[in-house]
DNA sequence: CACGCTAACGTACATTGTACGTAGACGGTG
DNA sequence: CACCGTCTACGTACAATGTACGTTAGCGTG
């Protein structure tokens, strides 16, 4: 078979999600294609332009719903959800997409059609864009916290009776030092991102939804 | 003088504010102490182990004056802006701080005190870390937001005329695909990150304010 | 056929993290 | 004093990495 960029990159975000992005390597992408490796070179120029061309794969793969007839705001949740769930698709290289910087048109969708919803709200321009900064801000750092927090489960110390899933503790903070963290740790040890999300989010677009706007016609 | 592991964090530090995080190699540091690299393993257990105390190192300098006299919103203004003054003197480490998961008493002294507010401010635990998570959602977002759009800057494509500065477009994009973003390119790509972080931390502020909440006393 | 272009390849090198073994300094105990 | 761990700085060595460079085989066009 052919070997081309689109295959190059395919493989390269399987490998990531299988092992991980740190065992990303050339050598390995290139075994997984049964090529060797400089022949990748003839369709990617370095390792960091492959995973730009991942990053901007997956959120080129992003669909956005847009029904012309829900409220605006219902549309910002849709886009919101939609970037969401391609992070679950790809739980290991959305972080690539939240680290490196898209400026491809792929990357601008999302963007552009933000915009639309906030100018069609009747936002003006600067404050659609600073609206769609917020938004944006919030969903990378929730996404961030959401892999972060999975990971911090298992650099916790094991419990040396039950080394398995449930039942941590945060008992080597000092409760004198820390009482809140201390007295919410189960609050704090429960993961449901779902909720915690649209927590925040509720909380955003309500705040949006009272800013001032131009009347529209 | 004897080496010591705060002195190699430090080093650490001090070479990725000089020259990226990219350009941190444990031989760059060991050269930069002096020293010979297998020495550093004597303090350090590994690479990963000392980027983790770099990142612990910046979160441990953060100093979050709290002054008990002030709104609750304010006190958590503060308590975001502190993170914000970290990033704004360790620009390039900063990263590692919202890439890797800080679970050391260092990294939960913000948790704490962030909870304390919330409490304060008369919200039951669940919600004050629901609220605290979504605060830190937004931060950690706008950081990594605002990093990624100072790289932006270099990656698009250079004006030919004047490679300098100023007078950015994004002309490569489709009007027709793209209408708001080549209409509010300007503001696009015009950076106030100040000002764009304070509006959307207004926003969640005010509507975690209109929040309800337990009767205090 | 000759010629040039492209895509796949192999070799080679510099750079990386780190496992392992060694040597010397230091401090306590006889 | 001699002896003997322990600790710390060191050097060597190796496997894995990204990629620059030269080589080759196929193929379409003159």
């Amino acid at each position: 078979m052919l070997l081309t960029k689109d295959r190059i990159v395919r493989a390269a975000t399987e490998l990531i999600e299988r092992e991980g992005a740190d065992a990303l390597s050339m050598r390995r992408v290139a075994a997984d294609l049964d090529v060797a490796v400089m022949s990748l070179y003839n369709h990617v120029s370095s390792k960091a332009a492959l995973l730009d061309a991942v990053a901007e794969r997956i959120l080129a793969g992003m669909s956005v719903p847009a029904d012309p007839a829900l409220h605006w705001t219902e549309r910002a949740r849709c886009l919101v959800r939609a970037f969401r769930k391609v992070a679950h698709d790809y739980p290991r290289s959305v972080t690539l997409v939240l680290t490196r910087r898209v400026t491809a048109p792929a990357g601008m969708r999302p963007v552009e059609h933000a915009l639309a919803v906030a100018a069609e709200a009747g936002f003006d321009g600067e404050t659609s864009v600073r609206i769609m900064r917020a938004l944006l801000a919030y969903a990378i750092g929730a996404q961030m916290r959401e892999v972060g927090a999975a990971k911090m489960l298992d650099y916790l110390p094991k419990d040396p009776a039950d080394p398995g899933r449930p039942a941590r503790r945060l008992g080597f903070l000092d409760p004198a030092e820390f009482p809140h963290v201390v007295a919410l740790q189960q609050n704090l040890l429960r993961h449901d991102p779902e909720t915690d999300f649209e927590f925040g989010l509720d909380l955003l677009l309500s705040a949006v939804d009272r800013l001032p706007r131009a009347p529209r016609e």
